[in-house]
DNA sequence: CGCGTATTTAAGCAACTACTTAAATACAAA
DNA sequence: TTTGTATTTAAGTAGTTGCTTAAATACGCG
């Protein structure tokens, strides 16, 4: 890359190499952050997170209710958001439960917020 | 869909009821935050935010050489964002910067708060 | 006006996503 | 152990994404 035309005549030299060493420094804030964020932002899912953190815990199966969606769909839905940590599952007899686990639900919490408030 | 095994035995209609409810009452309030989460959710454009959320405004050429990204790609970026009213752009002389809608700015601020903390 | 810098757009492509359907597992309870 | 309910997984597919390269615009300034 780095081909091509915008030969700046005038940049601020300072301020690129500071936003560049910034950005590095933080390289893996970022990464947890669109770890969260890149499955958040997908509607289905936001809504299985934003029900999770009301109703604490619900299968599949309750989920594919709600939803209207296949029991399929919201598995691999599910699936997803267990692998990256953003929920958890529990066991009750036939039932698997899945619900928020702490470090995300904190995080997702001021947009759990705007969707209270709109109720 | 709706096939499939899962008849449950065991369901509380009720819940389920509540919880389609409250959805749909506030499907709105998915879609405005989605929007946001979804493009904020991608790496690269989570840099960028955060980036014109500390200098205030930047142009694509800024972002290319921080990135070190085509401006071709950085300015599809910022496209997608524009597009969605997320930055605005204001020309000055040859060059245009982008700043944060005040809006998303106050929507994504918890983030840039956890960025920020891990410098 | 026409030149040069800055930026956007179009076309193409490999990789990924969200779903469908059908089959496979998991396991509690009889 | 077998049965039945609950759940996951595999394979396939249409649509989307993020980039590349090359060409097109936009517009300030001499």
């Amino acid at each position: 890359m780095n081909n091509n035309s915008c030969i700046r005549q005038q940049a601020d030299i300072k301020q690129i190499g500071r936003c560049k060493d910034r950005i590095t420094a933080i390289n893996g804030t970022f990464d947890y952050i669109s770890n969260g964020l890149e499955l958040a932002g997908n509607n289905v899912r936001l809504k299985i997170l934003f029900l999770l953190y009301e109703e604490k815990q619900l299968c599949v199966c309750d989920l594919s209710d709600i939803l209207g969606m296949t029991i399929s769909a919201v598995s691999q839905h599910l699936r997803k958001l267990k692998d990256r940590k953003i929920i958890k599952t529990e066991r009750r007899a036939q039932i698997i439960f899945n619900s928020l686990t702490k470090e995300y639900e904190e995080m997702l919490l001021p947009f759990f917020k705007i969707l209270d408030e709109n109720k």
